[in-house]
DNA sequence: ACAAAAGTGTTACGTCTACACCCATGA
DNA sequence: TCATGGGTGTAGACGTAACACTTTTGT
C-alpha cells in the first residue's frame, strides 16, 4: 500500500511572519483601542494596528513586546496571543501571516510623545475607523475574547491605574460587558472576593465626597485561583 | 525627532509555516488523541502531533483540513485554532512556527486502514507518551481549552456518533471534566437544554435493559445561543 | 441648601446539589 | 430470579437579582 508520508524536512516554501498588537486601554469610562496610521505605501495614511515582522532569531512574542516597547515605552505588559490569521489571500503583497496579541495597558503609563511620534491614536472602542487588511476582523475577535475572559479572570484590573476606586472598576466592566451593573450587587461581590485592599486615600476626581481608592491583592487572587474559583462577574 | 518607522515592505526574512493537529476522539469511554510514529529522520519513531507544511497559496486552516483529511479520510470535521507556536529555538531544524488546531472527531468514522497506513495510533488522554519538540506543550494547552471550552459550548456533541444515549453523553462530559456528575441532574440540566431529541430506538450494548438514543437538535441549538444562553454544565 | 456621586441591606427567586429507590431486561 | 445499568423526584443550600434611601462635601 502506497504510504503518503508527510515529510517535515522536504518543505515547500518560506513565507513572511508577522505580528499585530490589539492594544487596550481605559480612560474617560472608555474602552480604548491604539491604531496607527501607515506611513508607508500602498496605503499609506489608512489606520492599522501595529505590527512588525518576526525576525529570524526570534520568538514571536518576543518581536510583539519589541514592538509594544518600540510604540509605547512600555515593558511588562499584560500581553496574550489572540490567534494566527493565515488566509493566502489576506495580504496584497507577499505572503504573510499574522500572530495576533493583544495588549492591556494602564493608559497613564504609556509615554505620550513616543506614541504620537509613531503616528498611533486612541479610538473609543466604538469609533474606531475601518482597518486595513482583515484587521478589523481581529479587532472583533479580539473584543469577543477579552469579553469571555473577563467572565473568568478579574482581567480588568490590567486596564486600572494601580490605585482605583470601585465606582471606576464597576464602569469598566460595565464598558467591556456592554451592559450596566447594580452598583450595590458589584460592589458586594466584587469584596467578597477578597482580593481588593482598601486603602486610606480617596479619589476626589469624581466627586465630592470623593472614593475611597483599592489596590489589587495579587497573593490572595492567587490563592483563589488555585482554589478554583471562577470569577464571574454578571 | 527621529521616528522609528515599522515598515511592512522592507521585510527581514520568511520562514517556514507549518501546521499541527490535534486529533481528539471519544471511545470506550475514554477521550483519545490521535499522534504518530514520525517516518523521516531526524527523530525518527517518535512520537508526534501530525502536521504538514503550509503552502504558499493555501490558507493555514485549509493546510491542516488537508492534513487531517489525508490521515483521516475525513472531511467537514470540527475544527479550531488552538494558536502559534512560535519560539525561536522550537524546531532545531529550520527555523519554523507551527499553527495548531484542534479537530474532534467521531472516533467511528474514520478510515482505520488509511491511519493505520500512516502510522498512527490513539492513545488514551493519561497514557499519551511523550512528543517530540513542544507537541507536548501543544498537547496540555489543547486539553485546557478544550475543557474550558467545554463549559459554554455542547462541543461534546461532535465527538458522540450521530446517535447517542444520555449515559454515552454523560460519561463524554465525566472524562473530559475529569471528575464523576450525578446521573440525575446531568440528565435534568441536559433535558432543559432542549436541545436533544429522543429517539425511539435502543442502544443495548451496554446494558439488558438498553438506553433510548437521541439526536442533536442543531436548530434549537443555534437558537438558543442567538439569546444568550450559556451551556455551563458542572 | 442643594447637587452629585458614594456607599449600604434585605428579600424574593431561581439554580445547583445532594440524595435513594424502582424499572426493564437478558441470562 | 437476579444482576446490571437506565431512569425518576424532592428538599435544602446557595448565589443572583431586584430594589431605595442615607451620607458626604464643594459650590
Amino acid at each position: 500500500m502506497p504510504e503518503t508520508i508527510i515529510d517535515f524536512y522536504q518543505p515547500s516554501e518560506k513565507m513572511y511572519v508577522a505580528t499585530d498588537c490589539l492594544i487596550f486601554g481605559f480612560d474617560e469610562g472608555q474602552l480604548k483601542l491604539l491604531v496607527f496610521k501607515r506611513r508607508v505605501e500602498p496605503r499609506k495614511g489608512e489606520w492599522s494596528l501595529i505590527g512588525s515582522f518576526v525576525n529570524l532569531d526570534e520568538d514571536v512574542e518576543e518581536a510583539a513586546k519589541r514592538v509594544l516597547a518600540e510604540i509605547t515605552g512600555l515593558e511588562n505588559v499584560y500581553m496574550e496571543q489572540l490567534g494566527a490569521y493565515g488566509a493566502a489571500e489576506r495580504d496584497p503583497g507577499y505572503r504573510t501571516i499574522s500572530i495576533v496579541q493583544y495588549a492591556l495597558i494602564r493608559i497613564n503609563d504609556y509615554d505620550k510623545k513616543l506614541v504620537e511620534s509613531h503616528g498611533a491614536h486612541w479610538f473609543d472602542i466604538n469609533e474606531v475607523p475601518g482597518l486595513v487588511l482583515d484587521h478589523d476582523k481581529m479587532l472583533a475577535d479580539g473584543l469577543e475574547k477579552l469579553r469571555r475572559k473577563a467572565r473568568y479572570q478579574p482581567i480588568g484590573f490590567e486596564l486600572l491605574p494601580e490605585k482605583f476606586t470601585i465606582p471606576q472598576l464597576q464602569k469598566l466592566y460595565e464598558v467591556i460587558y456592554q451592559k450596566e451593573l447594580d452598583g450595590r450587587n458589584f460592589r458586594k461581590k466584587l469584596l467578597s472576593l477578597n482580593v481588593l485592599i482598601k486603602l486610606d486615600e480617596k479619589d476626589k476626581s469624581n466627586s465630592r465626597r470623593g472614593a475611597f481608592l483599592y489596590k489589587f491583592d495579587h497573593k490572595n487572587y492567587q490563592q483563589l485561583l488555585k482554589s478554583g474559583y471562577n470569577f464571574e462577574i454578571a
